[in-house]
DNA sequence: ATTAATTCGGATATTTTTGTCCGATTAAAT
DNA sequence: ATTTAATCGGACAAAAATATCCGAATTAAT
């Protein structure tokens, strides 16, 4: 569904989130062990968030990356997922043809749009604050 | 969503079942046609339609690939998506956890599986012969 | 029997995705 | 100033997905 790289990108977002809370930064280092991926992998998810405006990312001894106090409830699942692997996921025909609308739809396509659009709106309507609220009381996991 | 792989393979059942209507088998060239696909990619994808026993292939003069008439009407989205991508896309975590469940779920998790759980049913309630109906009556398409 | 048209299956090539490495840059602490 | 700990960004490597090639096997028609 998602690529691996945005499946990095959100567990890594929920849990610099939920150090943001306590007003924690958070390194590459303890990000990748948190999620168990990759490092270096992960350094270029994170960038690319960073680009994104998505998190903020700081240079130097001490640095790291976290989510401005501001930011934290209005960033969703949709931004972050659009910021790695683009919107095509939210767009693309389901049987790949490259035009496909209701006026010359797939065979497919009221049935998965349907879905591509519950999707859609799931990712929308969830922030990253919402999944991390469930981290923090312990009932769900990021890594395993 | 799908592998390219598996677009092709929806795409080319579609026609195969079309045709198999009237009686006709059709050879590779002309499902490529049909689907505008790659050739070579498409035989591949054939070939692992026949060996999971979904479509029938013949070789020889005359040869090609047809649907049984009695198998036309039970041969549904989820069994070609299957034998071609495997059913991982049904089970896999939206988070991309080797293990995740209810007894500990990733962040994602509910609102993942009642996405995945649509395009389940979706895929298992709807037959291929379905799909080729609205071809027939020229409301849909299978390229461009 | 020979030929022509087809799928099969294995090998190979190309492209994309995933993953690693490393020098450059930045910033805090000493 | 120097050292240390961090991200940045470009180059590179490995693996997976996509795509091609070709000889072998099969079947029908001549």
């Amino acid at each position: 569904m998602f690529s691996k790289a945005c499946e990095y990108g959100i567990r890594a977002i929920i849990y610099i989130s939920q150090k943001s809370q306590d007003g924690h930064r958070v390194n590459l280092k303890s990000v990748a062990k948190a999620i168990d991926s990759p490092e270096a992998f992960t350094a270029k998810v994170l960038q690319s968030l960073a680009n994104n405006n998505i998190i903020s990312s700081s240079k130097g001894s001490s640095g790291g990356y976290d989510i401005p106090e501001n930011r934290q409830s209005n960033i969703t699942l949709f931004d972050v997922v659009n910021a790695i692997d683009g919107d095509t996921i939210y767009d693309k025909c389901g049987l790949g043809l490259q035009q496909c609308n209701p006026q010359k739809p797939c065979p497919m396509h009221y049935k998965f749009i349907a879905i591509r659009d519950n999707l859609k709106q799931m990712s929308q309507q969830t922030t990253i604050h919402d999944l991390t609220k469930e981290l923090l009381q312990g009932t769900t996991c990021l890594k395993r």
